[in-house]
Formats: C-alpha cells, sequence, structure tokens
DNA sequence: CGGTGAACTGTACGCTGTACATTTTACCTG
DNA sequence: CAGGTAAAATGTACAGCGTACAGTTCACCG
C-alpha cells in the first residue's frame, strides 16, 4: 500500500494521492484504506519518513565531523529536492515524527558531539542545518507554470546557494565552539 | 474580502478559510468571489503578501548593513510567526511573488551591496537568509495535538536558535567578502 | 434613454475525507 | 476438521470542497 501510494505520489505529485485514486489503484474500496491507516495525514507522515530511508548517514565515528554534517546534509537535501511535493508538509511537522528521520537527528547530535557542540549549542546548531536542508528543498519546489527546461536551471542555481549557505552554518558552529575552548581556557 | 479572509484566517486556521466560508460571511453566494479574484491559491497568495506589509524595513542606509540584514530578518521571522498556517505554503512559493516580498528582497540586495557582497553572492546569501527567515518560522507551527503552554516553551528555544542561525549565515558572508577582499588585494 | 460592464445569483458537477454498520476472509485453537 | 476470533474489505452515506456555466440585477456614463 506505501508503494502504491510513493508511485501516486511519483507520477501526479501530491494533487494524485486521494485515499481514492490510492484505493482504486489498489483494486479497493476508498474505506478499506482505514484498516490499515488512521487518516491521510498519517499516512503522508509515513510516506514522509519513508523518503528518508535513502538519506546517505555517513560513519558517526569518522575522521572530520564537519565533513560528516556536510555529506548528511547534502545527501537530504538531494533526496528531498526528488519529493518536492512533500517537503512543504515536512517543515510544519518539524521534520522529526519517524523512525527514520529521529535516526538522522541522532547522528547529526553525534557528529556535533565529536566537534565539541553539546547541550542546547547542539540542538541549535541542528536545528539550523535541518532548517537549511529541508527550506532549500521547498524553496526548489518547481512553480506550475514553469517550463521543465527553465526548472533545471534554476535548480543549479540552489544547489550552489545551499552549499554556500551550508559551508557558512557549519563555520559559524565551528567557531563557536573554539570561542568557547578560548573561554574555558581563561578561567 | 481580503479583510474577511483575514479574519477567517485569524480565527480557524487556514481549514476555516474556504471560499464557501469566506462568501457566507460576507454575505454571499460563493461564486461571487470569483469576480474579484481568480482561483483559491491566488487569494492566498495576495493574503500572503499582505502579511509582509507588517515587517520592519530598515533604512538601507543606514550605519551597519549587518544589524540592518538581522533587523529585517528578524521581523520577517516574527511576523511570519503571527500566521504560522501560511508559512509552508509560503516556502513552496519562493516567498517572492507578491510587491511586499519583491520589496524586501530588494532591500536585502541593497544591504548585501553595502557589505560589499554583489553579483551571484549576493542573490545566494539572500537566498540563505531568507530559507532561514521562512523555514524557521515553518518550524515554529504548533502541531494541532500540542497543548498552549507547550508551544509557547518551545517557541522560545525556537527563537533563539532562529538568532543563532541567522548570526552564523551573516558571520560566514561577511567572511566571504574579507577574503574576495584579501584574495583581490593580492592581485 | 440606451448601452455597457461589473457584481451577483442559482444550478450543477465531480471531487474530497471519512463515519457507520455489515459482511467476507484468514488464521489459530480445540 | 469445526468453531471462534480478529483483521480486512464492503456498501451506503454525509458534509464539505473548488469552480464552471448561464443568466440576472444594477450603477454609471455617454
Amino acid at each position: 500500500m506505501l508503494d502504491a501510494a510513493h508511485e501516486l505520489l511519483g507520477e501526479g505529485g501530491l494533487n494524485a494521492l486521494s485515499m481514492r485514486a490510492l484505493a482504486r489503484r489498489l483494486g479497493v474500496t476508498p474505506n478499506a484504506l482505514y484498516s490499515h491507516v488512521d487518516t491521510k495525514a498519517s499516512l503522508v507522515d509515513e510516506l514522509l519518513d519513508d523518503v528518508l530511508e535513502a538519506v546517505e548517514t555517513p560513519d558517526a565515528d569518522g575522521a572530520d565531523w564537519q565533513a560528516g554534517l556536510r555529506t548528511i546534509m547534502t545527501s537530504t537535501h538531494a533526496v528531498l529536492l526528488g519529493h518536492a511535493d512533500l517537503v512543504p508538509q515536512y517543515l510544519a511537522r518539524q521534520g522529526a515524527r519517524g523512525p527514520n528521520a529521529q535516526r538522522l537527528g541522532e547522528v547529526m547530535l553525534a557528529l556535533l558531539g565529536r566537534g565539541g557542540v553539546t547541550g542546547g549549542g547542539a540542538h541549535r546548531a541542528r536545528q539550523a542545518l535541518i532548517i537549511h536542508a529541508i527550506g532549500s528543498a521547498a524553496f526548489a519546489t518547481p512553480l506550475p507554470l514553469d517550463g521543465n527546461d527553465a526548472v533545471e536551471l534554476r535548480q543549479a542555481g540552489l544547489i550552489a546557494a545551499f552549499d554556500a549557505g551550508l559551508r557558512w552554518l557549519l563555520a559559524g558552529i565551528a567557531a563557536d565552539v573554539s570561542l568557547a575552548t578560548l573561554a574555558g581556557a581563561e578561567k
């Protein structure tokens, strides 16, 4: 059933994913779906988290924590770009409901911790990174009226902007750590 | 009519804003609305841009361009927080359709230019800042199931995270300018 | 006074999510 | 193999949605 839902989403976007269309595809009456799913919103939540399974998680114990974060955020961004319809929903859900999202969040915290970012600072840093990744993907959602070629051109620029923003954020986070270290050394 | 739409939005969120409900409030049949508005989506677009009128625009020729950007982004963030329902839509629209949004975007470019950020770099910087502001607001959208007190507590943390991210971005943007200046001096 | 355009109405279509009571199906236990 | 039980699917139904279409009212201007 989730498979069929993903198919519909891929073929006709979020508009094509109605309970009735999904039931039709499965050769079943619409209400049968409610034996497997509480509500349409929760269905979308599941789809949302499914998508994140494709995100590439770096080894949390690797050498360079910043590179690790860059990998995970870039991969998240790329994956979300492939599911533009879902992204606005995602932000409103704080991107943190399903198990996959949770796993990614924990890897991020671990990486930050290995860089010396802990406690409230780590949560703030993680949130800024998440917002940047999801927000950038949402920004790339093609408007219905744009042509296909125009879309691709725009996407190249958007990816460059994503990359620049990601570097700024990571640099800022790392700089804060240095500051804290210096302040600690002074004591 | 836009006033009535804003009222509905304020009272019952996006769910309460249906063409039929709006018509009811105006004492009119639903179809009468289509003499004033192309489609519901375009109505929402207008509402969206209306909201941005409240954003505080600093003097683009003021002393400190970074402070100016901080003001405009913080104000945007605060304004959007008051209209949580609209924010996800906003991101998907690239927040750049209406005249108010356009005006804000130009002020941002002007401020960046005064800091020596120009060309493609300025567009990337602006985009990162916009994404951060809108994305942070979207992240703060209260989930239906949360209690009111829990929401307010969370919002305090979210605003702190917004602030931290904003500083990181600005610092990164400013640092890039210094680098470019140094590189230019070397030539 | 006649005409023109905007505003509005009534009717209608096809779609949405989902509640309720009922029936079919699959499986486990005695 | 028989009987019970729980999951799954069904038919019917409701209230709502956005909006297309054709026709009417009405204010205003030449």
